[in-house]
DNA sequence: GACTTGACTGAACATCGCTAACTTAGCGGC
DNA sequence: GCCGCTAAGTTAGCGATGTTCAGTCAAGTC
C-alpha cells in the first residue's frame, strides 16, 4: 500500500489524486482494508513522508561522500537537497509543505537528513570555517535550500532563470553568508575568511 | 464571500475547513450562488490569494518606508515579509505552498511585492552594495525569506530556537552572502564590503 | 470441535465540489 | 400593461471522497 501510494504521487503528479480508493484499487484490495495497517488516511500520507525522508537521507549523503572536503560536502548537500525536492516535488511537497498533522515528525528529521546535514555544519566549524551553534547554522542552510526548492515547486509558471544556476548561487549565498556573518566579531577578517573558502572549491 | 473566506481561514486554521458550504453558510446564501460570482473554488482560494499579496505588499512597504538606506530596507522587507507569513500562516501556505492551480499568477507577484523587493534591490545595486542581474539578486532573497517563513509554518513542531532571531539571522545570512558573492570578482575586497554593511547599520 | 484472532469485504454515512433546472426580481421597449 | 431579457438566487441531485460498521472467511489454539 505504501508502495502503491507513492508510485501513485509519482505518477499523477497531484495529491488529490492519491485517494484510499485508488490505492485500495492499485493493490487490489478494498478500500477498508487500508485501515487495517494505516489508522488513517494521514498515517499512509506520513508513512510515505518517512520514506521519503530517507530516500533523502541516502540522497544527500552519497552527493556529500565523494567531496573533497567538508565545506564542499555541505554544498554537495545542499545541492543535492534541492535536486532531490525537483525530481520528486509531490513527495516533497507533501512532506515539507503541509500541516505537519498533529504528530510531530521531529525526531525523523533531526535523526534522518538533518543530522547528516549537522555532520557537516560541525566539520566545517573542526575546520574553522564556520562558528556558532551548530542546530542554529544548519537551520538556516536548510531555510535557503528548502526556500529555493519550495519557490519552484509552487511556482513552476514563473519565468525562472536558469534553475541550476540559481540552485547553486543560492547554496553558496548561505554558504559565505553564514561563513562571512558568523566569524564577523572574530579575529579573522572577511578577507581571509573568503580566502579560505575559495582555495576549498 | 472573499471575506467570509479569508476570516474562516484565520479562524480555523486550516484550508480544508473552508469549504463552498462553510462559506455559503456564512454568507448567508445557497452554495450554488458563490459560482454565480467565482468560477470555481479554486478562483475564490485565487481571490484570496490576490488580496493576501496585496497585504504583504503594503506589510513590506510600510517596514521598508522609515528605513535610513536602502540595505537597511532591505532587511526591514525580509524581516516583515516573514512576520507576515507567521502571522497569517494559513494564507501565506494558500499563497505560496500549494499547486499554483495552472494560471500563473506571476504577474501579481512580479507586480506587487517582488516588484517592490526589486525596487529595494536596485536601490542597494545603485549604491554599490550589490551587483548583477536585480532578479537574480532578488530571487535569491525571496528564496532564504521563503524558506525560513514556510520551515516555521509547516514544522511547527520542531524546536525551532529563538524564532526572531532565527529569522532575522537568516535575512542577514542572505544579506551579506549576496553581497560578498556578487562582488567576489570585483575590485572591491571582501573587507571592504563589510565594512560598507556595517556602516549602514 | 469450540473459540479466538486477524485480514478482508459490502453497504452505508456524511461531506465535499459541482451542475441542471427552475423561480424571482428588476429593467427597457412597444 | 404586457413582453423579453438578464442577473441573482433557489432546490435537488450527481459523483467522489474519507470513514465506520456489521459480517465473512481462513488459520491457529486449547
Amino acid at each position: 500500500m505504501l508502495r502503491a501510494a507513492m508510485d501513485l504521487l509519482r505518477e499523477t503528479g497531484s495529491e488529490e489524486s492519491v485517494s484510499l480508493r485508488a490505492v485500495a484499487a492499485r493493490v487490489g484490495v478494498s478500500v477498508p482494508s487500508i485501515y487495517l495497517h494505516f489508522a488513517d488516511k494521514q498515517a499512509l500520507l506520513d508513512a510515505v513522508c518517512a520514506e521519503v525522508f530517507e530516500q533523502l537521507h541516502v540522497a544527500m549523503k552519497t552527493a556529500s561522500a565523494d567531496a573533497p572536503n567538508p565545506w564542499e560536502a555541505l554544498r554537495a548537500m545542499g545541492v543535492s537537497y534541492v535536486h532531490f525536492a525537483l525530481d520528486n516535488p509531490e513527495h516533497y511537497r507533501i512532506v515539507m509543505m503541509r500541516g505537519s498533522s498533529e504528530q510531530a515528525p521531529a525526531d525523523e528529521i533531526a535523526s534522518g537528513a538533518f543530522g547528516h546535514l549537522l555532520d557537516g555544519v560541525l566539520a566545517c566549524i573542526g575546520l574553522g570555517i564556520l562558528e556558532g551553534d551548530p542546530v542554529d547554522l544548519g537551520l538556516k542552510l536548510w531555510a535557503a535550500a528548502h526556500g529555493i526548492a519550495s519557490l519552484l515547486i509552487a511556482k513552476p509558471r514563473f519565468p525562472w532563470p536558469q534553475v541550476d544556476e540559481l540552485v547553486d548561487a543560492t547554496i553558496c549565498m548561505a554558504g559565505t553568508g553564514l561563513a562571512v556573518g558568523s566569524r564577523l566579531p572574530d579575529e579573522l577578517s572577511p578577507d581571509e575568511i573568503v580566502k579560505r573558502l575559495e582555495k576549498l572549491r
